[in-house]
DNA sequence: GTTAAAGCTTACCACGATAGGAAGGTCAAT
DNA sequence: ATTGACCTTCCTATCGTGGTAAGCTTTAAC
């Protein structure tokens, strides 16, 4: 028996919003979901599921084209493990080169910010830096 | 004497685009520019040292808030350089935590594609971790 | 059985930083 | 005088999320 549950149910018990149910649905990330004769939505175990899939999808950083192809290739049986390994391999390249940026970004930050008093004086070198830069 | 520009030189000489300089006046980062009768906004040298200064902090991720701060620290002599380092510090600190929230996904998903094999078949261990992950 | 609270619906607006385009005015060179 | 490059404002979109308002439905309390 499929036990159905209205949307905010389906929302705690997922961890993802209503707001956010409603907005994949409207973008096409999820199937439009049954509804009651009132205009209800209703989900059940294998949509409530999906919305799990896509939480952690999300978790891990993954946009939302990307967590649908995923969610297309979860619900194909017939997929072969290539193609998700290939999305996987890529957007771990696309996180490698955020942190890559993000650790530039930490080291000239804190060259400034080591050189820099931090006192009542006006003697800033975090902006002097900013107003010429060296490498620039 | 003080050269003035118009916009689309700014940008090719401060490397900001003639978009983001009218939206940096408009949210009130930048003054408004002088204009000649025609209304074309004029810049002159400090004014281009100002855009630079943008720039750079932006490629330090700072967000434009920030930057405004920034900027009037910079424009404000009598600044003390421990509101500057306390700035800096906060935004390094928020770097640090991006990092560290993108090795966690990093570490996560590079688990998951070592285990996949990535070949014709459907077992995929990526797609699995993702429909029901252990720690969460 | 009535009423109040809680839950659902759609349809808006907003963020932050950036890009694109359309319609029209201006300037400089041919 | 015309052309092409440049400028102006105004509108739209992005992406994922949050909020709000007006109105309908369901549930719970009395």
């Amino acid at each position: 028996m499929d036990k159905l549950v209205t949307i905010g149910k389906a929302a705690s018990l997922t961890g993802v919003s209503a707001k956010m149910i409603r907005y994949y649905e409207e973008i096409g990330v999820l199937k439009e979901a049954n509804r009651t004769a009132s205009g209800y939505r209703l989900y059940n175990q294998g949509q409530l599921q999906q919305l799990g899939f896509i939480r952690r999808a999300r978790n891990l950083g993954f946009s939302m084209t990307e967590i649908q192809s995923l969610l297309n290739f979860w619900l194909d049986t017939d997929r072969e493990s290539r193609d998700v390994k290939q999305l996987a391999l890529s957007h771990l390249h696309e996180i490698n080169e955020k942190i890559v940026e993000l650790e530039q970004m930490r080291e000239v930050l804190q060259k400034l910010a080591d050189k820099c008093d931090g006192d009542d004086s006006p003697d800033c070198p975090i902006l002097e830096g900013l107003a010429q830069f060296s490498s620039e």
